[in-house]
DNA sequence: TTGACATATTGATAAACTTCGATATAATAT
DNA sequence: ATATTATATCGAAGTTTATCAATATGTCAA
């Protein structure tokens, strides 16, 4: 689950717009709320709940529901697995790779 | 010139696209012209030098005139540093280099 | 300088996308 | 059951984007 490949346009529509970066931005390393997020951003809460709807069918993002809430966060790994696979498309003479 | 510190919606806005995707994957390794390029792609030619424009300004393609003809090849170093800037920002508990 | 070829630009059209207000759905508490 | 809170979906408006035909620009050869 969710380790599916990658599909590099899929992966770049999903990150090309500053609204959905600053979203990952914020989520990169907590779990947060929608509301959470709405705090952090100038922008409406359905327009958060669209973003995030976006990066979650790309699998850029997990999320949970925990009582009303759900908690986001963004799915580093994908993102790093993403960067690799467009990497090693478009700069074959560049290896990238994930380190331990 | 050329290494000037990478936007990354600029960067994911210019590779976020079907058409461009296959551009880049056709010029990636070889310089080629515009019309070799439309050879092996199913769109017009201003379609392509339109796109082609768009990854120039994101500095993602390299291109010099020979004679008549404008050849292209894909900046796979800058494409490269592009994933790598990616996954800094949006995975920084997955660390991604280029290899030597 | 005229013609032929290669690429870039323009202008128009249609599709896709972002955003928001309004509203629906879901979960909880009273 | 009803009210409250949190998130998702809907519908519309405005913007951006991709695409092509037509045309302009640039380069070279005759």
């Amino acid at each position: 689950m969710g380790d599916e490949s990658i599909d590099t346009v899929e992966f770049a529509k999903a990150i090309a717009d500053e609204t959905r970066q600053k979203i990952m931005a914020i989520c990169c390393c907590e779990l947060l709320s929608v509301n959470d997020i709405v705090a952090e951003i100038n922008v409406a809460q359905p327009t958060v709940s669209h973003h995030l709807k976006i990066l979650k069918t790309a699998g850029l993002v997990r999320s949970e529901r925990r009582g009303k809430q759900v908690l986001y966060t963004l799915n580093q790994e994908r993102m790093a697995e993403g960067c690799c696979q467009v990497a090693e498309n478009f700069a074959p003479e560049h290896p990238v790779e994930i380190l331990e």
